[in-house]
RNA sequence: GGAGAGAUGCCCGAGUGGCUAAAGGGAGCGGACUGUAAAUCCGUUGGCUACGCCUACGAUGGUUCGAAACCAUCUCUCUCCA
């Protein structure tokens, strides 16, 4: 299978310009293309993951590929998608941002000997003059069609700063700007970039009269229609400190039923004639595509080390129902501390189990506190020494939150 | 610059003098069911040295026996006009 159709084939292109040129550009590998990140955060998260995943399917048939750091595009912020502004980041945290984000990117692409570039934005953009700018690029653009792009939509009812309106612009010329310097021929990104991206292309064809192309990567929403890699407190991260391999293993291992196979076929490189075999599974035999799932999607992320180790925790958790592993989280309370005893409410609030004694004294009342096992009935509970016999008392909290405490 | 509207708990949103730690919904947390899923059902969601006390309805000050609510000033947001 050509890698076009490949792509196709995992659902994971959305829209395209051109989708003849492109096919025939990405399978004789003669595309340069492009995918902006911005540095908006110290980590990557799951959207990024997608498009590096892109670009390392591309390049792997052949085609080379152009990162770019969007340390001056950050500077404006891009309203794309988005209700409300963004705030405003000081230079120094995308100059941290940058590097975060570099150091991450090479574990995924393969930068050696020219066979992928990175470049920063923050090179060109911040030396433009503005009314230089405004002759050479703003002469192309029409305010009247701007206004009425997509992603300024959501944003002309609760107002738009001239700031990011000016986003889409400087994003053209990027585009503009790798093609002078790179040939860079084609820029792929996330659904929501597409007016960015193809004011791209029509800059370049007005200005220098070539054709260029643009697609974009589908979103990955789950069957409720909400975007994926987002949990109640924040995005999944690609950062190991922010997001444990643990943590991220067990995201992937709870996908709805309905999302499994769709996950597996757009973020992993299992071959679809394995996927199809997958697709027979019904009922709790998915389990069994999710477990895949989780660990491949570790392993391309943390390495095949962490990737085990996070699967063996989450075997020891739930299948064994120990819910000991080298991995859980634990705590220390020295000897003074401890005492003759301690109260489980506040074993409980140290442990940062609970995040009030209020909030622990519900937990326990509630029936969601086990010591080793066994279940906690008094909030006046107190643990002794005798809780401590294999060098540690394991806590868990409700179902799936385990905590090792320990003395010395 | 002119006219108007608003700011309530994690979010949305009711409340216009005491019955309000503040309706309802969303989200979260715990429980039941289960497949570490979804759906559903039940409970719960400011804190504490806990039948009481403290802190909270943008900020500050005031009126009152008593304020989220009334008044004044301030800050911010939005809408319309220029």
């Amino acid at each position: 299978m050509k890698i076009y159709d490949e792509l196709v084939a995992r659902g994971l292109i959305a829209q395209v310009t051109d989708e003849k040129e492109i096919a025939e550009l990405v399978n004789s590998g003669k595309a340069v293309f492009y995918i902006g990140f911005d540095p908006t955060a110290d980590s990557l998260h799951v959207g990024h993951f997608m498009a590096l995943s892109l670009m390392k399917r591309l390049q792997e048939a052949g085609n080379k590929p152009i990162v770019l750091i969007g340390a001056g595009t950050a500077m404006i912020g891009d309203p794309s998608g988005r209700t409300d502004m963004r705030q405003m980041m000081s230079v120094e945290t995308i100059q941290h941002n940058s590097e975060c984000f570099k150091k991450q990117m090479s574990r995924f692409i393969d930068f050696s000997e020219g066979k992928a570039i990175m470049v920063n934005n923050a090179d060109w953009l911040m030396k433009l003059n503005y009314v230089e700018l405004l002759r050479e690029v703003g002469i192309h653009f029409t305010v009247n069609r701007m206004l009425t792009a997509e992603c300024y939509k959501n944003r002309m009812e609760r107002g738009l700063s001239f700031l990011e309106f000016n986003y889409m612009i400087m994003q053209s010329y990027d585009f503009l700007e790798l093609y002078r310097k790179y040939g860079c021929n084609m820029q792929f990104g996330g659904d929501d970039q597409w007016s960015n991206m193809l004011t791209g292309t029509e800059l370049i064809h007005k200005k220098l009269g070539e054709n260029v192309y643009a697609m974009t990567i589908t979103l990955l929403l789950n069957s409720e229609g909400k975007k994926m890699g987002k949990t109640q407190s924040g995005a999944v991260w690609l950062d190991a400190e922010k997001t444990s391999p643990f943590e991220f293993y067990q995201y992937w291992r709870n996908v709805a039923d309905s999302d499994v196979l769709k996950c597996i076929r757009m973020l992993t490189f299992i071959p679809l004639e394995e996927v199809a075999t997958m697709e027979e599974w019904e009922g709790s035999e998915l389990n069994r595509a999710k477990e895949i799932l989780a660990f491949e999607l570790t392993k391309l992320v943390h390495g095949e080390n962490e990737a085990q180790k996070a699967q063996a925790a989450a075997k020891a958790l739930f299948v064994e129902g120990s819910g000991e592993d080298e991995n859980t989280p634990s705590t220390s309370v020295t000897m003074q501390e401890f005492g003759e005893g301690m109260s489980i409410l506040d074993i409980l609030t140290l442990t940062g189990l609970a995040a009030s004694k209020s909030e622990a004294r519900r937990l326990v009342e509630q029936g969601g506190i086990t010591v080793n096992g066994e279940k906690i009935d008094s909030k006046d509970a107190v643990l002794e020494k005798a809780a401590f016999e294999n060098g540690y008392a394991l806590i868990r909290k409700g179902k799936k939150v385990y905590h090792k405490l320990t003395i010395g």
